[in-house]
DNA sequence: TTCAAGGTATACCGATCTGTATATTCAAGG
DNA sequence: CCTTGAATATACAGATCGGTATACCTTGAA
């Protein structure tokens, strides 16, 4: 965190903006100026809030992790502490997550495959989240009283996964629905 | 397929070059000048090959997507019958080749993350082989009896996908055992 | 021997890229 | 009242983008 962005209302519309173009088009593939445009600002106003393009990223990975995060403990907090339950509804989640978001898949998986360098100050948002949602599944099977929590969410975290890019792909129809009750299962046998 | 590619040597140069450069960096964050250089050929070789940026991303994808198929059969041509050791050595492969590519994970997910356009020309090759995994699959769950094959199918490519991208992104260390393990049950419990 | 083809070298095109400079407007707060 | 800050408009810098043009060289086959 070098230095504190400036939220203003402006600052915001650019962080929008730039969050639905990088979402659609890819990182690369959206210029500044484009940013600029749609938010209704000037290039200045863009610079003088974030400093650099690089920086803009970091802050929309970071706005959507948050935001991602917000809504699913929406989610888990209208669930009941059955930990099958609420595993289901993590699933859930993110199936309601990915179609709000037109489907264009993870917005990590895809920010990584657009960024080379390790050492990238995105890198560890788009990890954080990875690691997040593994221990969020951890401390799910940790409920469930599973015998190997960590394993138990590494396997469940295989199949969120999986249904994140395939359903982003189009690949599987019901990769959903599929993925949560394979999961679910996973859960339920593994205790 | 507009117009055929003469496969001269330094069309295969470029064809490389551009490869090991698209993997590693990304498609829109290489310049045809970079590939070009690193190929040791002129720009105007390179458009004489093969005409566009945009075709040498085509021939990139089927490139990879034609190496990733040999590599598997040859896997596959020494694995004896049984469906579930096949099934192993699919997943086995995908490992290998995965180190082998030093792990940025999978070539179509991220081309798939870059291109925005459904009518871009490497739309069909990133799903058809996302489809054509599905169908091996498939295969595979028939000669095992199964009796939903593409339900199962479906199953496997979620644990499949999962790994790809996981591993891609070393969130899981053991992604690749774990998922054949897991894939490898679904099977034998399926039949 | 001529001629086509694959190649090099180099220069250029217009567009776009990230980022900066300058000068101006407008509203809120001490 | 007067200053500060967030914004505007516009222009520009230097680099790089995808792609083209021109001239030349080399090699193998008709």
């Amino acid at each position: 965190m070098e230095t504190a962005i400036e939220w203003t209302p402006k600052a915001r519309a650019v962080l929008r903006a730039a969050g639905e173009l990088f979402y659609a088009q890819g990182i690369h593939a959206v210029g500044v100026d484009t940013i600029a445009e749609r938010a209704g600002v000037t290039k200045k106003t863009l610079y003088d809030r974030f400093g650099s393009k690089e920086r803009l990223v970091v802050e929309y990975l970071l706005d959507r992790d948050q935001r991602w995060r917000a809504f699913l403990a929406g989610r888990l907090d209208a669930t009941d502490d059955d930990p099958a339950a609420r595993l289901a509804t993590v699933f859930d989640a993110s199936a309601a997550w990915a179609v709000e978001n037109s489907g264009k898949g993870c917005a990590m998986i895809n920010a990584h495959a657009e960024i080379s360098d390790p050492n990238h100050p995105a890198y560890p948002v788009i990890v954080g989240q990875k690691r997040w949602m593994i221990e969020l599944f951890a401390g799910l099977a940790s409920a469930a009283d599973v015998p190997d929590p960590r394993g138990t969410a590494g396997a469940i975290m295989l199949l969120h996964e999986g249904a994140l890019v395939t359903a982003g792909m189009h690949a599987i129809d019901d990769a959903w629905p599929r993925a949560r009750d394979l999961a679910v299962d996973l859960l339920r046998r593994a205790a």
